[in-house]
DNA sequence: CACTAAATGTTATAATTTTAACATTAACGC
DNA sequence: GCGTTAATGTTAAAATTATAACATTTAGTG
């Protein structure tokens, strides 16, 4: 709680802001305190690092924090979500140009697009970005602008403009709502542009919703349900058909 | 070495590509198998994946893999690239509009932005739009386009056109080479077209480079050293002065 | 079916990390 | 200076993770 604490934690902190991991005994060693003084200072102040296994980690960086706890309710929601990305995998084929959505939907497609040869996905979403950047096999275009940390994502008056000028195959698109009558709508407005460019431009179109999205509205409006040429889904009981059997989407998968 | 192994791996891989961490418990539930399968998995087939104090990690997401080594050199060298970055550190004001350069030079000097209350990054570099992504004051513009793995960064041929736009105040540029005669270069040509638009919009022009890029060339011209209004460096020893103590350069810091 | 070999499980042990308790040092007010 | 309090160091014990050895299961073969 002192001020030499939060000293310390800063100059931890330029260590690990170019990414990597910093050992317990190092960071005592660079801060020329006791490991223990390390420790104290990570749970007096909290700081946007943390220990993972006697190792500094920034906690903010993708893919270090969110643990991953197996209860029951989560592991039924990552198959639920599994599921779905496993059924939307069977759309793409070697070759395609992708657009991917943001939000966190479409994240468990990308590591299976690692069995692709050649696949070039357009996204403007951050974490969607950095999990295809890890992938050797597939190009990477990232529409960029101004950075919206609610969705991950980023936003220009002119990325309408830049999607319209790739060569999109397929879109995959999310959602966080979804009602035969009052359509398809998403959190923020900024993700409106460029859902309805890639749903302009794409030679197919992809809604990737789970069945707990159906029947809800939500404020930004982005497309119409018949828009799509594939409703990609996780259940096809009573309640998703009630809002999907008679629309004029075909509901494959 | 097994096809059930590497089945394991791919399912694990899925769990872990939205990000986060999985501890080996929930990992060994995951696949049905004991911790010690998990362990093997991980020791016999090299994957992307990586252990990290019983917990499962995406090896190659930024903030994970590179393990900070403190060894004498490492140090140093450590010593060397904060030094810089403080350095540089003394350019910035409150209210700046700043073009970050792609490469590790400049990542030091990310995380003590948080000290700053309203401040805007451009970049075209992943590695650094996922630093500022995670600081809170600090708005981020991301140049996006085709992405280069080579140097975590993205390139298109508007890149130039949208840096122009934007009104920049000050730019940081990072060299892989600083010559008197050859002038500044770097390693990729697709890092030229955005570092002279940064260069041509920028009101201050800062060249950050440390001592041991002096009097080397590298393949990409970009600039002459006369372009740069400041040059920082981390050394005024004979060295340096040797190659911008007569240049036209003010050589502050 | 028996045999073999690979894959996986189990258990014990070693190494490491975490926690807690207490000792020491440094800082500050009077 | 003295006494008090916060900060840090030291040490031992507990908990967790890693490694190694051996047991068991499984898959494939003649």
């Amino acid at each position: 709680m002192n001020g030499r604490s939060a000293q310390r934690l800063a100059k931890l902190q330029e260590a690990l802001a170019s990414g990597g991991t910093l050992h317990l005994r190092d960071a005592a060693e660079l801060c020329n305190v006791s490991e223990m003084t390390i420790r104290r200072d990570l749970t007096t102040q909290k700081s946007a690092i943390s220990l993972l296994g006697g190792r500094l980690v920034m906690a903010n960086y993708p893919g270090v924090t969110p643990i991953y706890d197996l209860n029951e309710q989560q592991a039924s929601h990552y198959q639920a979500k599994h599921r779905l990305c496993r059924r939307a995998l069977g759309y793409i084929q070697e070759g395609d140009t992708l657009f991917i959505d943001c939000g966190s939907t479409l994240m468990p497609l990308l590591s299976q697009l690692s069995h692709f040869h050649e696949l070039t996905v357009v996204t403007y979403a951050l974490n969607v970005a950095n999990a295809v950047a890890a992938l050797p096999n597939v190009r990477l275009v990232l529409l960029g602008g101004l950075f919206y940390p609610a969705s991950q994502s980023f936003g220009s008056d002119n990325i309408a403009a830049a999607i319209e000028r790739l060569g999109i195959n397929k879109a995959l698109i999310s959602a966080a709502g979804v009602d035969l009558e009052r359509g398809v709508s998403c959190f923020h407005f900024h993700e409106v542009a460029p859902k309805q460019a890639a749903i302009a431009t794409a030679m197919q179109r992809l809604l990737v919703v789970d069945a707990s999205k159906f029947g809800v509205v939500r404020p930004a409006y982005f497309a119409a349900l018949d828009d799509f040429d594939v409703v990609v889904t996780d259940e096809e009981g009573a309640h998703s058909s009630q809002y999907l059997g008679c629309g004029n989407a075909p509901l494959l998968s």
